[in-house]
DNA sequence: ATGACTTTCTTCAAGGCTTAGATTATCGTC
DNA sequence: GACGATAATCTAAGCCTTGAAGAAAGTCAT
């Protein structure tokens, strides 16, 4: 119920520091004058924590630029070689290991293909190790320079140091993966939801950036999604918020895989469509399926799309999102070719008084997932909290 | 994106004084002691931030208790005379002010019936204003203690001064209800949605006290609800968040009132309800004629309750809550008969992987809606926003 | 080249805040 | 009645932000 901790005057600078420094990680690149209007702080206030911030090479000058007739401006930016983040998509398929610095370029990768049914997690864990310390010697970059492992997983992520990940359909039912990877590594983790780690990434640098109240949808195999409220993700009492795919639209309707009847996600969901049409496919044939699918014009994927836009609305009805985003795999190639539709189709489930909202495409394409989940570690960085610190800065 | 305000050294006291007040709001009555253990504050700051409190007349001594062997403890709490908030439940039927001193105990009340199809704005903003006189005469208490209105309105009402209404089924298409009142009182104004003034009744003093994630669902004659987001209610981009009553959940179902098919409110809503049952009844004989519906277990009553049941597993879905309440007067007497009912049909519609979500009824009765609206003026008071403080305290 | 003017950034005294620890108040108990 | 315990207040010390003044580093007209 009481929120808003700050007590004493250090808590103080420690929130003044992080706005400071958030401000500067999005600007990408600024001024001290900027940052002290952006920010509400004071021109001196600004030149301290700046100075710190130098100090400790988290942030770098990165030249100047002449202000018309004045004392040319020291443009500021953070220190992209300041530490690294690694961000992993474990998704129906693979396990994709990328290393990015601070601006988030994509400094080494490493992909491995999961066969179907074989998601042992022992496994998939190996596979994620092993990615890690690909990247790692691939980029070249010091180990403690990196300051932490993102990964982006199915299913639903509880909270807690182990992590447990509930994945039904991915064959995952309570596996401590957090626990499984903290054998391997003594770098901080953060395990969260696939869906939820690409919506981070669209609202840092995608299609929901600077939106404070936005939806973003995540469609693969599966349907999942990230609810935004006030500029961050909603996440729920227990991590599980944002379960788009199992929304019931269909009385009495289709059986998921979750075993639940007429989800979503029994529709529009890859998986489901090409079900749908009556096509058997493999796993890894699921991506050039649905792009023939969708190319002939199928019925099938229209009526996913207006069965997309049934649940655009009850999301719309119940979350009044500024904006609407739709992502992954599936749902950028389903969205490329019947966008109009989808909106058409939440617009007309919407009731009048509503104000409309715009549904767009997501603009980060289906690597989002582990960019995403890169930016939970970054996220950390940013919150300003002591720790974190690598060692030689 | 970037939130966290608190700068200087100032706002940070702001801040401490607003934690200190909230805390000792909904504790009721508690000493320093207590105070300094649940704010986190030091004992000295306590000392210092109540001896304010005092000085203004917010809070006052209430006595003192023994402490095995020791100074005892002073009792301080909230001066429920500091101040009096006026709450306005505007429903469908009629219009009721109620005037409460701080501890939200009713000091006087005023009630106005609306005949139907008579929802003229003015016509209700006259009523309301009249109630407001009424009130504050019959309670014997200065006006200028009194810290403002809060008004509960159906439909979905737009931020800004002139708090713009948008109700479909209660004739209203843009009505500047907020600018109408305005004409009438100087007094702060707040006007929101009945159900979400419902929902913080039920949020600060109900079923849903000391929740962090909620969803409070009101059935009167139509359905909405209240999002609870970390203790405290989700608004949306426009102020439109928790339409819960149009989520669509019979694809091509019935036809509902706010021109949509097979929404919730066109099964669940009391006046659907009946309709389905087929009376025709009056607005104002729609509370015993549902009444007699449950008591003769209508299978229509029956078929609401496992549709609510599959409404609230999509909010559950979406949103995982820790729990979820059912109130409002409908919502309280179908609940009161078929909450089990509900219960099943929820859980049967929500995936195994979720953890089980109580359902329970709401605690306040059909009252909630006039005196969560006066917790909005509450609300501002413990905001700790300059402002607002009475000209003799 | 020079001086006036601009704009950016830094420095520093002043004022405010919380804290920790010492002090005072007020009980029960031996 | 002294002593211990618990509650509340007082005080010195240490941070922090601000605002104003000053330093830095240019442009521009003459």
């Amino acid at each position: 119920m009481s929120r808003s901790e700050r007590k004493t005057v250090r808590d103080l600078r420690r929130g003044n520091r992080a706005m400071l420094l958030r401000e500067l990680y999005f600007a990408g690149e600024t001024n001290r004058h900027a940052l002290s209007a952006a920010t509400g702080l004071s021109a001196g206030s600004v030149s301290t924590l700046t100075a710190d911030l130098l100090a400790e090479n988290m942030i770098v000058e990165s030249g100047q630029v002449d202000s018309d007739g004045g004392r040319p401006r020291v443009l500021l930016r953070v220190n992209p070689d300041y530490g690294y983040v690694v961000g992993v998509d474990v998704g129906e398929t693979h396990v994709r290991v990328e290393l990015f610095d601070l601006a988030m370029t994509v400094r080494a990768s490493a992909y491995y293909a999961l066969h179907t049914a074989r998601h042992d997690p022992e496994l998939v864990a190996r596979h994620l190790l092993m990615g890690v310390d690909s990247v790692v010697a691939d980029a070249a970059v010091p180990y403690d320079k990196v300051l932490g492992i993102g990964v982006g997983v199915p299913g639903i992520v509880e909270g807690g140091p182990d992590a447990l990940v509930h994945a039904t359909t991915f064959g995952w039912d309570s596996v401590p993966f957090g626990a499984l990877l903290r054998r391997g590594t003594s770098l901080p983790l953060f395990v969260d939801n696939g869906a939820k780690t690409m919506g981070q990434a669209e609202l840092w640098f995608g299609s929901a950036r600077d939106a404070g109240d936005a939806v973003v949808v995540f469609i693969g195999s599966g349907v999942g999604c990230t609810l935004v409220t006030d500029g961050s993700i909603y996440r729920g009492a227990g991590r599980a918020a944002g379960e788009f795919g199992h929304l019931k639209i269909v009385a009495g309707g289709r059986p998921c895989r979750c075993g639940g009847q007429g989800c979503l996600e029994a529709y529009v969901g890859a998986e489901s469509i090409i079900d749908r049409a009556g096509i058997t496919a493999d796993a890894a044939d699921q991506e050039p399926t649905l792009a023939r699918l969708i190319r002939e014009g199928s019925p099938v994927v229209e009526e996913s799309a207006d069965l997309l836009g049934i649940g655009l609305s009850n999301v719309i009805h119940l979350l009044n999102p500024e904006r609407v985003v739709i992502g992954g795999w599936a749902g950028l190639m389903l969205g490329g070719a019947q966008l109009a539709r989808v909106q058409a189709s939440a617009a007309a489930n919407t009731m009048s008084s509503f104000p409309p909202v715009p549904i767009v495409l997501g603009r980060l394409g289906a690597d989002a997932v582990a960019m995403g989940a890169a930016t939970l570690v970054v996220e950390e960085l940013l919150r300003g909290t002591p720790a974190s610190i690598p060692a030689t800065a």
